[in-house]
RNA sequence: GGGGGAGUGUCCCGAGUGGCAAAGGGGGCGGACUGUAAAUCCGCUGGCUGACGCCUUCGUAGGUUCGAGUCCUACCUCCCCCA
């Protein structure tokens, strides 16, 4: 394997995204003589993307960067059949409407990551939908079917996982492969796509889709895997308390989403932000290196920078100042999250438990009195002793009620 | 179609065969220490209640019993073997 030459394999390999490539020297060799169209499926399980699929997104950017034409294809086809890779059971179905929905939240997220347009490096936008949901079945056997063979279909990965662990893998989920091999063909007739990327789980569908189309166009198309980020200590990443770390506002605010990206472990600072933001690498390599505690104003730009990029850089700097005046200064920000309650209700006094838990700190006041024997709730930054307290206007601060879980969780009470 | 096995605290794994709100672990949350980090140590991890206590929970529906996750019956789902 010889060194990388063209502009996207190097930023590619020199952001961590490399992990594996069908054919690397002709892939390389390719992106140097042309400009390539590359694609990235994605379905439309839940209704929004979070951090696992923005770093698919992300290598997308830095196709569209190199100058090549980025294909986002929107799996409105492939959910109805749902990908058993790296699943030890099937997922639930989807109903028609439901992935209807996501499919357009999905759509709005992408906008605001890549360029879209008639150009030709702007990306476009295709669902899998308009070519799959009308096939025919038996003409579909005939002329697709026939260039699988079971025997090779069971060695892979997705499908062995389910066998070797006894676990049921429906029929239905089985042609998820020769859906998405399908797929690559069909992008490279319609828009003469040359490359498909994605994690590491999906090599076994990419080289499937890779090998149909030498089959039937006698051409060869290129694969390029991503190594699937965790933490450094092991976990997938993208997951916290409340859940996945979502890219829409209304489901995880700028503010949590920065915060998400402010605590990140010491050991993942770097490799983040190679994958999650467009900084230079020489930037990153420097901000990288600093020790201590000043590895935190490394996390400040990857909170920065990753918050800029999904929410707009205003909302990415009214987080940091929140953040800022919370974690930093001695006042509250105004800008927290707040609950609303009546002035009335306020009035005759609300006990503390159930005021945590109308605030979505705590799950219940059988959670919120466990918190304070923990010493875990405070009120206006005091620790909460006793559980029967009643929060009432004396409790107002600023016109305000500031109520903690921890040291990081803060929500406002705001009378109305 | 015949035979054998499995489904446990709705985050996951998993012990439990008549007294169970149910062992243990992971994960998560909180506390201490720190740098809004990691590691470590400690506490918590079904709902209601100030508390005694009450209620809901072991695939589903019935039954036996003072009492059932545990026994019986039917059903559902899955796995394995045979056809």
């Amino acid at each position: 394997m010889s060194a990388l030459r063209s502009a996207f394999m190097n930023e590619f390999a020199a952001r961590g995204h490399l992990h594996q490539c069908t054919n690397q020297d002709g892939l390389d060799a390719l992106m140097m003589k042309e400009r390539v169209a590359g694609y990235i499926g994605f379905d439309c399980t839940a209704p929004s993307l979070h951090i696992g699929n923005l770093t698919q997104i992300m290598r997308l950017r830095v196709l569209q960067r190199a100058g090549h034409k980025p294909i986002v294809v929107v799996g409105g086809g492939t959910t109805k059949v749902g990908d058993p890779s790296g699943k030890d059971e099937t997922r639930q179905l989807l109903t028609d409407a439901q992935i209807e929905a996501n499919k357009l939240r999905h759509m709005e997220i992408y906008r605001r990551f890549l360029k879209f347009g008639d150009g030709a490096t702007d990306a476009i936008m295709v669902d899998n939908a308009e070519w799959l949901d009308t096939l025919q079945y038996i003409p579909f056997l005939r002329e697709v079917g026939r260039h699988f063979t079971i025997n090779r279909m069971i060695t892979m990965d997705s499908v062995k996982l389910r066998l070797d662990r006894e676990q049921p893998l429906t029929f239905l989920e089985f042609n998820y492969m020769i859906m998405q091999s399908y797929d690559f063909v069909e992008l490279f007739r319609r828009y003469g796509c040359r490359l498909q990327m994605g994690g590491s789980d999906q090599w076994g569908n990419i080289v499937s889709g890779i090998d149909l189309a030498r089959r039937t166009d006698n051409v060869e198309l290129f694969g390029l895997t991503s190594p699937l980020i965790t933490t450094s200590s092991g976990a997938k990443m993208g997951k916290t308390a409340a859940g996945a770390v979502w890219l829409s506002a209304d489901m995880l605010s700028p503010y949590d989403y920065w915060q998400y990206w402010r605590n990140v472990e010491d050991a993942d600072v770097g490799r983040f932000l190679r994958v999650f933001t467009d900084l230079p690498l020489d930037e990153i390599a420097q901000l990288e290196s600093l020790k201590g505690a000043e590895l935190n104003d490394a996390k400040k730009a990857l909170a920065n920078e990753a918050t800029a990029l999904c929410h707009g850089r205003a909302e990415a700097e009214r987080a940091a100042e929140t953040s800022r005046q919370t974690f930093e200064g001695a006042g509250m920000s105004a800008n927290l999250p707040t609950v609303d309650v009546s002035h009335d209700e306020l009035a005759k006094g609300i006990g503390v438990l159930a005021a945590f838990t109308r605030a979505g700190l705590t799950t219940s006041n059988g959670d919120a009195r466990r918190q304070v024997s923990g010493g875990g709730l405070r009120v206006n930054d005091e620790a909460v002793a006793d559980e029967k307290l009643l929060l009432t206007s004396a409790h107002l601060r600023e016109g305000v009620v500031k109520l903690s879980l921890g040291k990081k969780k803060h929500v406002l009470l705001k009378p109305v």
